[in-house]
DNA sequence: AAGTTGGAAGTTTTT
DNA sequence: CTTCCAACTT
C-alpha cells in the first residue's frame, strides 16, 4: 500500500485512498489479463468501480470499457458508483445480455433477425416450445415437454446448435430434443424472436463466424470486467474471449465458493481454468472480510470446508467477534415464522433495529407464504422479492404484447396472446385455422390475417372480428414510438381494454385497472429517465430483461424476504435463513450427486455470509405436504456448522417472545402454546444441550424422529384448518356473501311449502308454447327443460355478462349466464 | 365462445 | 393444499 502510493501520482490519492494493498494492486493493473478471486465481503465492488476510474484518468477512452455483471441491479449500482467518483464520464455497464441483445439488434441480420426482433421470456419461450411440440406430434409418452426443453436450453448454453445436436446415450429426452430443437429455432426465427438463452447463443455465434467483425469489436472493447465470472456458462466464456482475443485486458471477479448457477449451465471450470486459459495472468486474493462478524465468517468457514471441489480460500475476519449465530427449531412453518415476526417487532419496537436491517432467505419462493402472513398480521412492513411479480400479471402481459405485436408483426406469440383480449370471439376453431393457413404460406399470423382478409370467406363467421382487430393493429401501428406512455394509452383506447374492464365492476377488474395504472407511472417514469435512448424498442428491451431483485430498494424501510439466489450480492445486519431443513437446503432435486450437494453449500454458504450482524439459522420439525403433514428432518448442514460459534435458541427466550401474543386478544388466533417438545427440552436441555445432542444423535436425526410423536404437531393442524384471512375463499364457496345469504333464505321457503313443486310444474307445462318472454326478476319462477321449475334467486354480473341464479325443486341453487341459459319465465312476482 | 367444475398431479433456484 | 387441464354447461 505504501509503496502504492509512492508509485503513483498524487492524483491518484483519491483512487487508492483507504484500500488495502490486494485491492490496490488489483486497481492499478489493468493491462493484460487479471483475475481477481474475491470473497465474500472484500469490497469487490469498490475494486471494480476504482479500477475503472483509474483506468479513466489514465486516459483509457471510457466507450473503449465494457464491464459485464450479472444483475441490472449490479450494473446500475456500479455506473452510479463510477459517476460518483469519475462525474461526466459514461462507462457502458450491464448484464451479459443486455450486451448480447444491444449487439444482436445491430448485427442479428447475420443469423436472419431484424432489428426489431422480440425477446420472449420464460412464459411466451414455453408457449411457443409447446405448439412445436404439439405440431411435431410427439408420441414419446416417457419424457415432458420441461425435460425437453430444459434440454435444449442446455445444449443453447453448451453452444450446441440445433443440427450439431446428437443424442447422447442414456439420455431419454435425447431423441425427442433431436427433433424438436430445430423446429424450434426454426419457429424462433419465423417469429423474428429470441429466448433468453438465444441472446447468448447468437451473440457467440455470429462472433466466431465473423472474423472481421469480432476483430472490430475486440479493439473497440479493449477493456473488459466481468463480474461473477464463476457464474458464466461456456456461450458466455465463448462471447468474452471472443473480445479479448488482441486485446486481452480482461479482468474477471468471481469466488468459486459462490458459484450457484450450475444449473443454468454456469461452468465453475471457467474461473478455476483462467490461469490455463490467458497466459502470464496475474491473480490477486481478496480475503480479508470487512462485512460479517467473526462468528458469521467461523460459521461460514466449517461449512464450505466440507466441498471438495474448491481451492482452499481463507476468510480474514476484519469485525468485531459478534453475537453467537443462532439455531431456531420450531415444530411448523407457523411457529416459527410467528416466532421471527414476533421477534422483529420486539426488535424495532426496542429500537435496536430497523424493518431495513432484517432479511428473511429460503431456498424457494413458496417457503414465504407462512413469514408473509405473519408479518402482515404483526404489522411489520416487508418487500417480497420473488419470481411472480408485476410483470406476470395477465393485463400487463397483454398489454406489453401489443406493444410487441406493433413493433414486431411477426411475434406470432404475442399476436395469439391479445387476439382475443379483450375477448373479440375469436376462439380455438379459428385460431386452429389462422395457423394451418400460416403453416401452408410461411407467413406470420398477422399476415395470415391480412391477406385474408382479401376473400373474408376463409375467416368464416370470424371474418368481421379479425377485420376490426387487425384495423386496430393497423391504427396503432401509425402511433409515433418516442412516448411509450402515449403509446399504451393509445393501445388501451383503440382496443377499450381499459373500458371493458371498467364496465366489468367486479374486484378484479378494478384490481386489474390500478395495475395498468402502475403500468402507465412505470412508462412515463421511464419516457422521463430517457429521453435520447428511449422509446419503445428500448422500453420493450428493458421489460424483458428486468428482474425483481432489480427492483429491490434498498432504501425503503422494509423487512426484505427472498430465495437466497436472489440474495447473492447484497448483505443485511440481521439474517434469518428459514427452513434450513433436509430436502429443502438441500433440496431433494439436488441430492442426486456429490456436485449438485456441494451447489447446495455453496448456496446456503452465499446465505450465511449476507449476514453482517446477526444470524439465525431455523428449521422445522414438520410441515404440510401435499395436504398432509410430514416430518422434516434437519439439513444435514447443519450439523457440518455446529461448533463454538453456535447457539441453540433455548426455549425460555421461544417462551419470553410468544409473551407478546399472549397478551394480546386477536380474533380468529390463538396464541400458539409452546409446543410439549419445548416443555421436556426446558426441562433436561440447559445450555450444553443443545451441540452434543446433534453430534451424539445421527441416527436420531437421520431418520426425522426427534421429535415425541405426533403430539407436539396436534395444535398446529388445527390452526391450519383456521379459515386464512390473506387467501381468498376456497373454491366452491367463492359466491358472493350476499347471493349466499339469498339462497339460505330461499332454500328455507322452498323446503316449508313443499305443494308448491308440483304447482310449479301445472304453471310450466301450462305456458309452455313460446309466448313472447318476460325479463328476469328476483322473486319470479323459471321452468328449465332438464331441472325442471325453479325460483329466481339473484341477478348478478354486468350488462355485457349478466347472472341469473335459480334455486330449482329437483338440484338446488343453480347459476347461468341469463343472456345464454334456456330458462323460460313462468310468472314474474308482480303478476 | 367462455366460464365452471371436478379430478389428477405436483411443489427449485433465474437472465 | 394448490395448480393445471379436460370435459361439460350455457
Amino acid at each position: 500500500m505504501d509503496d502504492a502510493n509512492d508509485f503513483f501520482s498524487s492524483n491518484d490519492a483519491e483512487i487508492f485512498l483507504g484500500l488495502n494493498a490486494q485491492q490496490a494492486q488489483a486497481v492499478s493493473v489493468i493491462d493484460g489479463p487479471l483475475m481477481i478471486l474475491a470473497g465474500p465481503g472484500s469490497g469487490k465492488t469498490r475494486v471494480i468501480t476504482h479500477r475503472i476510474a483509474y483506468m479513466l484518468q489514465q486516459g483509457v477512452p471510457a466507450e473503449r470499457i465494457l464491464a459485464l455483471t450479472f444483475t441490472n441491479k449490479a450494473a446500475n449500482e456500479l455506473g452510479h458508483r463510477i459517476q460518483r467518483l469519475v462525474p461526466g464520464q459514461f462507462v457502458w455497464a450491464g448484464t451479459f445480455h443486455r450486451f448480447c441483445s444491444r449487439l444482436l439488434r445491430q448485427y442479428g441480420t447475420f443469423v436472419g433477425l431484424s432489428d426489431n426482433f422480440s425477446i420472449l421470456d420464460m412464459d411466451d419461450a414455453t408457449k411457443l416450445f409447446s405448439q412445436v411440440w404439439d405440431e411435431a406430434k410427439v408420441q414419446d409418452d416417457f419424457v415432458s415437454t420441461a425435460a425437453v426443453q430444459s434440454e435444449i436450453s442446455n445444449a443453447k448454453n453448451a453452444l450446441i446448435r440445433p443440427e450439431d445436436y446428437r443424442a447422447r446415450v442414456g439420455n431419454p429426452a435425447g431423441k425427442v430434443v433431436e427433433k424438436i430443437y430445430p423446429l424450434y429455432q426454426k419457429k424462433l426465427v419465423q417469429c423474428n424472436s429470441v429466448d433468453f438463452d438465444d441472446l447468448l447463443l447468437w451473440t457467440a455465434i455470429i462472433l466466431q463466424e465473423n472474423e472481421e467483425l469480432r476483430e472490430r469489436l475486440d479493439e473497440r472493447f479493449a477493456y473488459i470486467m466481468v463480474d461473477e465470472y464463476q457464474d458464466t456458462n461456456l456461450a458466455q466464456y465463448a462471447i468474452v474471449r471472443s473480445l479479448s482475443n488482441d486485446y486481452p485486458n480482461l479482468a474477471v471477479t468471481g469466488d468459486p465458493d459462490q458459484s450457484i448457477y450450475g444449473w443454468r449451465g454456469a461452468n465453475i471450470g471457467n474461473i478455476l481454468g483462467f490461469e490455463r486459459d490467458y497466459p502470464n495472468v496475474q491473480v490477486v486474493r481478496l480475503e480479508q472480510n470487512y462485512r460479517s462478524t467473526q462468528k458469521i465468517l467461523g460459521v461460514a468457514d466449517r461449512l464450505i470446508a466440507n466441498n471438495r471441489l474448491r481451492k482452499p480460500k481463507r476468510l480474514i475476519a476484519t469485525q468485531e467477534v459478534g453475537q453467537p449465530v443462532r439455531m431456531k427449531s420450531s415444530s411448523s412453518p407457523q411457529d416459527e415464522a410467528l416466532w421471527i415476526s414476533s421477534e422483529i417487532k420486539n426488535l424495532i419496537s426496542e429500537g435496536v433495529w430497523e424493518p431495513k436491517d432484517f432479511a428473511i432467505f429460503y431456498r424457494a419462493n413458496w417457503l414465504s407464504r407462512n413469514l408473509e402472513h405473519e408479518l402482515t398480521a404483526a404489522g411489520i412492513p416487508y418487500q417480497l422479492v420473488n419470481g411472480f411479480e408485476f410483470y406476470q400479471r395477465k393485463e400487463i402481459k397483454d398489454l406489453i404484447a401489443y406493444l410487441r405485436l406493433i413493433v414486431n408483426p411477426k411475434n406470432d406469440v404475442a399476436f395469439e396472446r391479445v387476439v382475443n383480449s379483450p375477448a373479440r370471439k375469436i376462439g380455438k376453431v379459428t385460431l386452429d385455422r389462422l395457423h394451418d393457413m400460416a403453416r401452408a404460406s410461411g407467413a406470420s399470423l398477422l399476415e395470415v390475417c391480412q391477406n385474408a382478409l382479401q376473400q373474408p370467406s376463409s375467416l368464416g363467421r370470424a371474418a368481421s372480428s379479425i377485420q376490426k382487430f387487425v384495423a386496430q393493429i393497423q391504427q396503432l401501428q401509425t402511433v409515433p414510438w418516442n412516448n411509450v406512455r402515449k403509446v399504451l394509452e393509445s393501445v388501451l383506447e383503440v382496443t377499450s381494454y381499459a373500458k371493458i374492464l371498467e364496465a366489468d365492476q367486479t374486484e378484479m377488474s378494478s384490481e386489474r385497472l390500478g395495475n395498468i395504472d402502475e403500468l402507465l407511472t412505470a412508462a412515463a417514469e421511464f419516457d422521463k429517465q430517457h429521453p435520447e435512448d428511449g422509446g419503445l424498442e428500448a422500453y420493450l428491451e428493458t421489460a424483458a430483461l428486468v428482474s425483481d431483485t432489480d427492483k429491490l430498494d434498498g432504501d425503503v424501510n422494509h423487512v426484505k424476504m427472498m430465495t437466497m439466489h436472489a440474495a447473492k450480492g447484497l448483505e443485511f445486519p440481521c439474517v434469518y435463513i428459514v427452513g434450513v431443513e433436509e430436502g429443502i437446503l438441500p433440496h431433494e432435486r439436488s441430492s442426486k450427486s456429490e456436485k449438485d450437494v456441494e451447489e447446495e453449500r455453496r448456496l446456503f454458504f452465499v446465505g450465511i455470509t449476507r449476514a453482517q450482524k446477526e444470524l439465525t439459522l431455523c428449521h422445522c420439525e414438520g410441515r404440510m405436504r401435499r395436504g398432509t403433514f410430514a416430518m422434516c428432518p434437519p439439513s444435514s448442514f447443519l450439523m457440518e456448522v455446529l461448533g463454538p460459534e453456535l447457539e441453540r435458541v433455548r426455549p425460555s427466550e421461544y417462551k419470553k417472545s410468544f409473551g407478546h401474543w399472549q397478551n394480546e386478544s386477536r380474533s380468529g388466533f390463538r396464541p400458539p402454546k409452546p409446543t410439549e417438545r419445548d416443555w421436556v427440552e426446558d426441562e433436561c436441555g440447559g445450555s450444553s444441550f443443545d451441540i452434543a445432542d446433534y453430534e451424539d444423535n445421527d441416527d436420531r436425526l437421520s431418520n426425522g424422529s426427534l421429535t415425541k410423536g405426533n403430539e407436539s404437531a396436534a395444535p398446529k393442524v388445527s390452526r391450519n384448518q383456521a379459515p386464512d384471512p390473506s387467501r381468498g375463499p376456497a373454491r366452491g364457496i367463492r359466491e358472493s356473501a350476499t347471493s349466499f345469504s339469498n339462497r339460505i333464505s330461499t332454500a328455507a321457503e322452498m323446503f316449508e311449502d313443499q305443494d308448491l313443486a308440483t304447482e310449479l310444474g301445472e304453471k310450466a307445462s301450462a305456458t309452455s308454447d313460446g309466448h313472447e318472454q318476460p325479463a328476469f326478476c328476483v322473486g319470479g319462477l323459471v321452468q328449465h327443460p332438464e331441472y325442471g321449475p325453479g325460483k329466481i334467486v339473484a341477478l348478478s354480473g354486468s350488462p355485457a355478462k349478466p347472472y341469473i341464479s335459480v334455486y330449482f325443486f329437483s338440484v338446488g341453487p343453480k347459476k347461468f349466464r341469463a343472456d345464454f341459459c334456456d330458462l323460460r319465465v313462468i310468472s314474474n312476482p308482480r303478476n
